[in-house]
DNA sequence: CGATAAATTGAATAGGTTCAACCGAAGTGG
DNA sequence: CCACTTCGGTTGAACCTATTCAATTTATCG
């Protein structure tokens, strides 16, 4: 459950009170093996899952056979939260690299938010947030070139990491286990022209590949290269919630 | 008040007592003329609305000047709860066609939450829906032709006028007041290239355009052309929520 | 060790962009 | 009320980014 703790430590004062209630959630930690695919778009969606290790991807398959992943699950990260409103998966999600989840049934999920006004509306921040990456997504795809999807995507991804287990350090979160067939399943390219971009921007030394990670070598430059704000990702002081918070969260 | 209250009808049964209650919202009716800036990106975030009547557009300025749009913001839609847990808006907010929107202060609709566990759950439905939105947005500009982008969006955009407003009747529902420019913002392409697509869809007689309003002529063989699926759209009778909604939210 | 998935490279092609020019309708100000 | 500006739409030609098809290499795993 740490990854989730850190990931709302980010932008939320949490007691102990709290953190003890969190880490009461993990009952089991179930594992999950790489190219598993833990929901099926149209199948029944039965509990949610608060991932501590490993990394996921929620895609759409398209009617050409293809797929577009909408976004990758990290460490921290929560699925689906849908299942309080929907009976079923309009979406999949698969393992991309071994998975360690805390399966959540809404029951207990529903007792938090019930029993926890800080826990809620930590919780409600944090899909507030998912949704602006979801938005970075989209202005991310569109009319970007190929370069610059690549190079935001994986500096949002070393980022997120960085939110989620500063334990890590820093180096082991420059090391992603995306395969050129997923980036370009994310960004809307080609694998081949992926590979080519990849190809360039490792003669440039920004990055290299060892044993199918890629590997950020220089964070600084490629930052620079495209611009990146990760606003989005830093919900900071100035942004904190409102007094009224009290009020709309009795619990 | 109506659009909103047809919208969450559409998925959830709403009691006299509830519908009282959010027609009860409806303090002041503002009004906003098309090209008026509604949110400004970087701006404290100070009210939420609900939108009565016409068109706005959610976007993000990019580096060089462009923009690009996240979402169409109709008849039935609020924005932004952001409000709650966010200080300053992180997009801009356009009106595109006059709006008539209802002002919401954070206090009477956390009221509301407070007050009305069918409510709170209409409305928590209605962001997942938001979201679905969202994720078909990354779907549609994703790998796909040009020429299905457009028809997408524009079945799109039909689909959640009929819902929203369906005592406009079916043609009046099928006129866009979007210029070729937004579309483009809207899809990742260039108008230059819109217009052209839009000319050859005119030649085969689907679409026609009077008066800079973009009109469906059929849309039966554009959903054929494409293969339109509006399942994000149509949260149907057997994705009803769970029973556990009671539990959740007990106001 | 063979089998399967991922990465790599080349050549031809296409879908979309860019630049540039022009038109028409709707406002706007004198 | 007309002249002027502005905005959105339209068209053509050159160009380029990314795709397609196809073949080869490199890893990984049972």
């Amino acid at each position: 459950m740490q990854a989730l703790i850190n990931r709302l430590q980010y932008y939320a004062q949490l007691r102990t009170e709290e953190t003890t209630k969190l880490k009461s959630l993990a009952s089991k930690l179930e594992l999950f093996r790489k190219n598993e695919t833990i929901v099926r778009s149209g199948d029944p969606l039965k509990n949610a899952y608060i991932i501590e290790d490993g990394w996921a991807i929620r895609y759409h398959d398209l009617q050409d056979g293809g797929r577009q992943i909408v976004n990758f699950l990290l460490p921290g990260d929560i699925f689906d939260l849908q299942v309080f409103v929907s009976e079923t998966a309009d979406h999949s999600v698969q393992v991309i690299a071994d998975v360690a989840a805390h399966e959540i049934s809404p029951r207990s999920l529903a007792n938090l938010f019930v029993n926890s006004s800080a826990l809620s509306l930590a919780m409600w921040w944090s899909s507030v947030q998912e949704e602006a990456i979801l938005r970075e997504q989209i202005v991310r795809n569109g009319r970007r070139s190929a370069k610059r999807r690549i190079i935001h995507l994986l500096l949002e991804l070393q980022r997120r990491l960085e939110i989620a287990q500063p334990s890590r350090g820093i180096s082991a979160n420059r090391q992603f286990p995306i395969s050129q067939t997923v980036l370009a399943d994310a960004l809307g390219l080609t694998s081949i022209h992926v590979n080519r971009i990849l190809g360039e921007l490792k003669r440039q030394d920004l990055i290299s590949i060892k044993n199918r990670l890629i590997v950020l070598r220089d964070v600084r430059a490629l930052s620079d290269m495209i611009g990146f704000d990760c606003d989005y990702l830093d919900v900071n002081q100035q942004k904190r919630p409102k007094v009224l918070a009290g009020e709309l969260w009795s619990g």
